[in-house]
DNA sequence: TGCCATCGTCCACTATAGAAGACGATTATC
DNA sequence: GATAATCGTCTTCTATAGTGGACGATGGCA
């Protein structure tokens, strides 16, 4: 029943700041944490306390919950789906699923946009990362800076450099897609 | 974006303490946390780290991440089907969902058994709450101490007093039942 | 009534989490 | 190739997490 989740919160912190392109010294401004103590977390120098955690993953805009259950399946090889953690944002119904095993270098999430509903994504959460989204059904107007583009289903988009970006269904159905992405 | 999840862990770690009938003195053992710090957890009056958080969800017999996931529910009066947190035991794929919203006086658990699997209950985690048992699909075979119960589609038995119970599930198809638990 | 046993909280002390800033290493910019 | 950012780690210090034990309250039980 020995259960430190010390070392797991350590790398999945880390995996989650880099897959950002944040710095210690952005991530410690973000959430208030000192970037001294950031280091020692991601090192597992430290054992953190409910309220830094608490920060840490607010910064991410990641409930607690599901930054340790992503944090717990950091060895497993096969995520069956009951386990893969699931999120949903209580305003809007946006639901957005972890399907890859975590500590991957490929991560493939499991979105469904409810109609009519909109989701801004800040440029500084796509630094160092490349992805690419895939709509399973539905339709989907995605904003990529200033060019707009109309995806149906079966339609693939690889994004370009870092810029500010919208989710937007447009339909009556809720869409339903797929954000594949590799860290740089 | 403020979050500190101490408030809520608080309440829930009372909650899950208490309804297995365990005294601070009783979880400490169990633990390895001193009842001391228990004692401020559940008051709020200290931040626990990490590393107490872990070993407290393990005396549980929970994963942290669901006994997290658990705590942030606190407030809320409804549950999504997708927010409510799923545990899947990986080596039997035994798999227990948290239907309620927390903090309710009754529980609704979700659970489903795989052919053939075997899942022992110590009687120390009855104690002090009363609950039934109504399977929704399959068969399932109820050992509470000597005495042994066979269930079927729309069975539903009433637990007598604390007893060490044995879940099994005889039949070729998954068996699916609801546990439903109020505190005493 | 008196005696244990057990409950949760409080107290004194130690270990460590966490903050603020210094430091060497690396990289970009001219 | 020198200067200046910016990176992550290390150092110092303070606040607090965490332990062991004492304490008053409560509840059987003789």
């Amino acid at each position: 029943m020995e259960n430190d989740p010390v070392q797991a919160i350590a790398t999945r912190l880390k995996i989650e700041r880099e897959a950002r392109g944040w710095s210690l010294a952005e991530l410690a401004e973000r959430s208030g944490v000192s970037k001294a103590m950031i280091s020692k977390i991601e090192r597992s120098e430290a054992s953190p306390t409910a309220t830094v955690l608490g920060r840490l993953s607010g910064a991410f805009g990641l409930p607690l919950s599901v930054l340790l259950a992503l944090a717990e399946r950091a060895q497993e090889r096969v995520a069956l789906q009951a386990e893969q953690p699931v999120w949903t944002d209580p305003e809007t119904g946006y639901t957005r699923r972890a399907v890859s095993p975590a500590n991957s270098p490929l991560e493939i999430l499991d979105v469904s946009l409810p109609s009519g509903v909109r989701v801004p994504y800040p440029a500084s959460a796509f630094a160092f990362q490349h992805q690419q989204i895939w709509v399973l059904a539905g339709r989907l107007d995605f904003q990529e800076g200033p060019v707009m583009h109309h995806l149906a289903e079966g339609d693939c988009l690889l994004l370009g450099p870092p810029a500010d970006c919208v989710f937007f269904n447009p339909g009556k159905e809720p869409a339903r897609y797929v954000v594949a992405l590799t860290r740089r």
